[in-house]
RNA sequence: GCCGGCGUAGCUCAACUGGCAGAGCAACCGCCUUGUAAGCGGUAGGUUCGGGGUUCGAGUCCCCGCGUCGGCUCCA
């Protein structure tokens, strides 16, 4: 999700003599104190954000920190955290405080709540809250002075407690700095909201600040829901009540935040899947398990006959495997050692039992696949290789069954079964480098193809907890990969840790429409595989080599990219991928005849096209074919039939009236052979040209 | 897997504290013959996710299972 954008003021800096608080300098250097670039807090000149009450101890220099910046926004919420806790507090008595960070366009608090929030309790808390800011307590920082007091004054509080002692002297060990905000580095600091007039402390967190002056300096928040974390993020901890909530500099920049979301709800794939009758997940076949229906099935195959001429052009070679196998492969893969939690259990066969009941033969364990590289490489040792093959290139269209746990099934995006469009590549040391770079051009050009072009590449480093394989070898493959994604010339983020057992990977990262980023494709450089299958290579001089091996996967799953892809067009598919590409509207039954010709010409020529030849009046059958997004709709009545005509539509309600047959045919299969990734338009279509 | 919410017709949703399961859309059948986002009338459609329990009586309350949604953890 991506903030709203809002004006970038350039960064007023004030002179602050000793003595005199930050904000005071501000308001004399003529800052904004009210609206949304209302100064929160100000950033000293080392570059830390201190509140508007810090007393510098010596002459110094400022920057204002407006409320519509991306650190004015993060402080907002950190202080709309400290006023849903106080809310909680005071309505739950006996709660104990978890963490309460901000977070990418909001902020959470974690409690220890003798029961679970429910949808009343977070209306209730928002009244509460709206109450405290109304109130404009003054948040007051205050330094502890030892670890003793601040356990002292903490005693009630175990959470914090803890984080007191993990801490330690000096260290932050083991703390994310950006999720504690109640540890900072050096000295240990409270923070009291203080009653405006009596000056009272009202409620109190540890916290390393800064914080807005007032809660009045929280123009505008909602909460949005609950939800269960583990204390630190570990699954072995004891699980708080998480509060999730939002706040803004403004009413409008909150609403523009909500609106986004709603556009979100209504662009998912889940609902859009049912409305256009793409997919389903029928209850009766198993969580995570799609059926694509003939609407889906369409722009399945279209994507994937698009993909297959394009890997055929680029040298690749097609290979099938099947859906499970012997235990056997997934040992010598490694695969049963990593990941046989997240495999489907095996299927026990071929047992047979004596008239004892003991065992006479033992049987066998089969899988269900979930991945397909120990097969890619079965079929690269089924014979000798020789350097001259070299790279050989499988590719497959391979359905892989994982048995994702329950809680994180999400429609097509994290199934449990799915198909990935799976290549691997066998080449030669001196063919690895060259064959990453082309491969990198390639996933790019294939993405770009259906639409997608913000892209950026993450590097995914080994997990030193969790590796094959010698120091050596995974230096040798992540410089390869380094080397060429630095080449692609594209941004580059590390994921250190990131990587699996048997390799480090690039990914692709993709920005949808709505500036989300999704993890498409994968490219890992393995050098553990070819060894577990002792796969070789007859080089030049007759001597026996070991390949190198990547792994890569473009769309990732096929279901996934449609999932995203249908999201990216909300349902409104590019007229080449779009499962009905032209509807003909009769005006009235005397002009079907008419549309049916032109169908036929349509169809002649690889489009696919309907006449609605339904009781329903005209303006029914264009709602209709509108909310199914069909990209042109061809309207006939008596002045189209007389002039041998037809009549665009298109999905923004635009439309070219009179168009001869043979110059809408021509610009349809135009627009659909180019594969135009904008939706048609009057303005867009050259209708007439050819 | 864990915590919480939800599950009523193909879809979206009603049914006050337990008291005769209902509407719109879609489907089907008619009428209307139409120029750019919903013409009119009718018919049919239900083991209220499944199983068990409490009760004179359960869509509603309790237990178990399944599915789903939001998080957490995970994501080869």
């Amino acid at each position: 999700m991506v903030a709203p954008s809002s004006p970038v003021q350039p960064a007023l800096r004030v002179r602050v003599p000793a003595g005199t608080t930050a904000g005071a300098a501000l308001r004399e250097g003529g800052v904004p104190t009210s609206g949304p670039a209302a100064v929160v807090v100000a950033r000293d000149a080392q570059g830390v954000l201190r509140d508007l009450s810090w007393v510098p101890d010596r002459d110094t220099e400022v920057e204002a920190v407006a409320a519509n910046s991306p650190d004015g926004r993060s402080v907002i919420r950190h202080s709309c955290a400290h006023v849903l806790a106080q809310a909680v507090q005071q309505h739950f008595p006996g709660t104990k405080l978890g963490i309460g960070p901000p977070v990418t366009d909001g902020f959470y608090y974690d409690f220890d709540v003798e029961r679970p929030f429910t949808p009343e309790d977070l209306a209730d808390l928002e009244k509460a809250m709206r109450k405290i800011i109304k109130s404009g307590q003054r948040f007051s920082r205050r330094v502890l002075g030892s670890v003793s007091e601040a356990k002292r004054e903490l005693a009630d509080e175990p959470y914090k407690l803890e984080l007191i002692d993990i801490k330690g002297p000096g260290s932050n060990a083991g703390l994310n700095p950006d999720e504690v905000m109640e540890v900072g580095a050096g000295e240990l600091t409270m923070y009291d909201n203080v009653h405006p007039h009596t000056g009272d402390i009202i409620w109190s967190d540890l916290c390393r600040g800064p914080h807005v002056p007032t809660t009045r300096h929280i123009p505008a928040f909602r909460l949005m829901r609950t939800a269960a974390a583990y204390w630190r993020g570990n699954e072995q901890n004891s699980q708080l009540q998480r509060i999730y909530g939002t706040a803004w500099e403004s009413t409008e920049a909150l609403e523009r935040h909500l609106e986004l979301l709603a556009d979100a709800q209504r662009r998912d794939h889940r609902r859009l899947g049912a409305e256009l009758d793409l997919f389903s997940f029928p209850d009766e076949i198993g969580s995570g398990l799609p059926v694509f229906h003939p609407r889906g099935g369409t722009v399945r195959r279209v994507m994937e006959d698009y993909s297959r001429r394009r890997h055929e052009e680029a040298g690749y070679e097609f290979v099938n495997s099947p859906h499970i196998t012997k235990a056997q492969l997934f040992e010598m893969s490694g695969h049963l050692d990593w990941y046989a939690d997240s495999m489907f259990p095996p299927m026990h066969l071929d047992e047979e039992l004596a008239q004892d009941g003991t065992v006479r033969k033992p049987g066998q364990d089969y899988y269900l696949k979930p991945m397909n590289c120990p097969f890619h490489n079965l079929i690269y040792r089924s014979r000798g290789r020789s350097y001259r093959e070299l790279p050989l290139r499988l590719f497959e269209f391979g359905s892989v069954y994982r048995y994702e746990k329950s809680g994180v099934v999400h429609g097509l995006t994290r199934a449990r079964g799915f198909t990935q469009d799976d290549a691997h590549i066998y080449c030669t040391p001196d063919q690895l480098q060259g064959e990453i770079r082309s491969l990198l051009t390639f996933v790019l050009d294939l993405l770009r193809d259906f639409g997608l072009d913000d892209f950026y590449l993450e590097l995914s480093t080994r997990n030193d907890e969790k590796y094959v394989g010698s120091d050596e070898q995974w230096e040798q493959a992540t410089d390869a990969l380094r080397q060429a994604a630095e080449a692609s010339g594209l941004e580059l983020v590390l994921d250190p840790g990131g990587a699996a057992f048997y390799a480090p990977k690039i990914s692709v990262q993709a920005k949808d429409a709505l500036g989300r980023t999704w993890q498409l494709s994968t490219i890992q450089v393995d050098l553990q595989e070819p060894e577990l299958f002792e796969l070789e290579y007859t080089a030049s001089d007759g001597s026996r080599q070991r390949p190198y091996m990547i792994h890569r996967a473009l769309f990732g799953s096929i279901e996934r990219f449609f999932g995203i892809l249908t999201e990216h067009y909300a349902g409104a598919f590019p007229a080449w991928l779009a499962p009905v590409q032209v509807v003909g509207i009769p005006i009235a039954d005397e002009h079907i005849e008419h549309l049916q010709q032109v169908a036929k010409a349509l169809r002649a020529r690889g489009i696919r096209v309907e006449v609605d030849t339904s009781d329903e009046r005209m303006q029914k059958k264009i709602r209709t074919h509108t909310t199914q997004k069909v990209p042109f709709l061809l309207l006939a009545g008596n002045k189209d039939v007389e002039a041998g005509a037809v009549s665009f539509r298109f999905r923004d309600g635009s439309q070219v009236n009179g168009v001869a047959v043979e110059d809408a045919v021509s610009a349809i299969t135009g627009w659909v052979a180019r594969r135009e990734n904008r939706s048609p338009s009057a303005a867009e279509l050259p209708i007439g040209e050819s």
